[in-house]
DNA sequence: CAGAATCCTTGACGATACTG
DNA sequence: CAGTATCGTCAAGGATTCTG
């Protein structure tokens, strides 16, 4: 039997859920939760760089896709933990070894673009 | 020892080659090699939807980062193939991962997508 | 065939400030 | 604390045409 999706024909849904995780931040933020729930200032502080408007973009969109699950306490102060849901820990596979492939390869990745410097 | 690159580092280069990793059709083009070298217009073909002027870019910043190699044939029609080096054909593993979860979850995307009606 | 050239659109991302 | 609200940009991506 052949596959039921793919993601090399245009109108195939898969395309549109890989560009979801390709979006921008979507790697990092689903790394982030690598090590369990965490709250929106402990992801903000987590990923040095993100703002809060981008974050809770991206938090959104993954609870939309059923990645990324949100609980919110009612205390005060207010309190939010996010946490990868079932699906969203079978992306972090992956997503895990995309992000240590960047970390590994990076001397090589310079070495290359050193090699070839921009006329 | 600690690891010598963290993405989440604001101002880390391994950040740069993971934004690099996520560019919309990075993953599409380095999966459409895997079977092996292709042509450009076979690349084109496969990739459903692709313009000749983004596989162009896509295929130059892969070229550039070591990624992907490219022989012009001297030959008249003109033949130029590209393929993985060793180097790319490493980020291949994670990235077929990658695409594989996305065709493999459709559903369970789309549940959670219409489980959230867009106001 | 393999692209280069051109022009254009848009939405993802960012900076800043404000609020329940 | 956990977000919204605004405003701005800019570069990735796209459509089209042309050429060695």
């Amino acid at each position: 039997m052949g596959k039921a999706y793919d993601v090399m024909a245009a109108t195939c849904p898969s395309r549109t859920v890989l560009h979801r995780i390709g979006a921008r931040w979507t790697v990092f933020v689903v790394n982030a939760l690598d090590d369990g729930p965490r709250r929106f200032s402990e992801l903000k502080g987590h990923i040095r760089g993100i703002t809060p408007k981008v974050l809770t973009e991206t938090l959104r969109s993954l609870e939309a896709d059923g990645l990324v699950s949100r609980h919110a306490y009612d205390e005060n102060p207010p309190r939010v933990e996010y946490a990868l849901t079932p699906l969203g820990r079978s992306l972090l596979v992956p997503l895990r070894a995309v992000r240590l492939w960047a970390e590994e390869h990076v001397p090589d990745i310079e070495a290359a673009r050193s090699r070839r410097p921009t006329p």
